[in-house]
DNA sequence: TCCTGAGTATACCGACCGGTGTGGTTACTA
DNA sequence: TAGTAACCACACCGGTCGGTATACTCAGGA
């Protein structure tokens, strides 16, 4: 999941710029040369390191799969006493720093896979894996709570992850996050 | 809100080929050169019927949200002797729908979202007058089905449809639609 | 010492982008 | 009958797209 993290630091550096400018414009609005000179490096280093617009799009959302998971398991797998239940509550507390942090403009990953309509993309494989990880350690988390279907809770709550990850990028309505915490919590309890 | 609709032989074509090719590849990668050919039409046409792009970008997203709300109407409003709880349930009914005949790659205004980051442009109040209609509406049914908090469903309802539109569309989990509406169901008779 | 990998700078490629201008044809209508 | 709206064909504009080629510098290691 994570080879070739050997990354020369121009390389670096044009990852980090093509991740900023890919989520802020999105995918097709941002050229390689403005990616190439705000990372202070010609599109031949670029190309040496990358190959193609579509392998750093790629490797664009691997890297920010990498730094929500993270962000997700230290927010839910953190020590102290805490109930199996009320340790699957937690995955929206992350989202909700997530968003406040780092996602203001929605799920970088739906928001590829509108403008990536190729299922062959090197991106598409990406977000796969990384929609199917997310539901199989809901699965988990839902297991480890005791309830009576794990699999169907685990769709429950990435449904209203997703709805409120939207739906709080839209601005529209404030507590979204909060309101899908709680229709899960009332889905623990009475399942 | 439907002002404008007489439009020309050649616009109407236009307009219709445009949501196709945008809807399907997203927005920046149609050129208008191609939505003009494939619409039979020159591009002096084209802009002489719309003006830009982004006036055409707005135009496509109206059209489609006249499309899903006449939709949504003709399915929860149907005649028949049915409680006001069991209508609100009827949205997801539509959604299935929808999703099966129109919705193949996800929510239209949510992809043009992604790709429209300026606030400003023409799209972008298409796509905030979609979704603040559709909660409001969504209140109205939450209203009539008699819950003590119509606010506060009507914003879990939007979190579901939301959710489920973007799991659906993702091919990852099946019955994303109808959990769903399993969910509503039990916050209905909750509340 | 010599080679390799990583980087620089710059020029270039064909294709396509959104958008405009000119000039002509048809059909309806005042 | 004259005017107008709606189209057509076609040529053109400056700019940008993703991607390549050539030639050079520089540091580190065998």
């Amino acid at each position: 999941m994570t080879e070739g993290l050997t990354l020369t630091p121009a390389a670096e550096r044009v990852l980090e710029v093509a991740g900023r400018l890919f989520y802020d414009n999105g995918i097709h609005a941002v050229g390689v040369e403005s990616i190439a000179s705000e990372a202070g490096v010609t599109k031949k280093t670029l190309y040496d390191r990358f190959g193609s617009k579509d392998v750093l799009i790629g490797q664009y959302l691997r890297r920010r799969d990498e730094r929500w998971r993270e962000h997700l398991l230290s927010v839910v797998e953190q020590r102290g006493r805490i109930t199996p239940a009320r340790r699957v509550l937690l995955v929206f507390d992350a989202l909700e720093e997530w968003i406040a942090t780092e996602n203001p403009r929605g799920c970088a990953f739906l928001n590829a896979q509108a403008e990536l309509p190729d299922a062959s993309h090197p991106g598409r494989e990406v977000i796969r894996e990384q929609k199917q990880w997310l539901l199989e350690y809901l699965r988990t988390l839902a297991r480890e709570a005791g309830v009576r279907n794990p699999r169907k809770l685990a769709t429950s709550l990435l449904v209203l992850l997703e709805g409120a990850t939207v739906t709080a990028s839209l601005g529209i309505v404030p507590g979204a996050i909060g309101n899908a915490k709680d229709v899960a919590k009332q889905l623990i309890e009475t399942s």
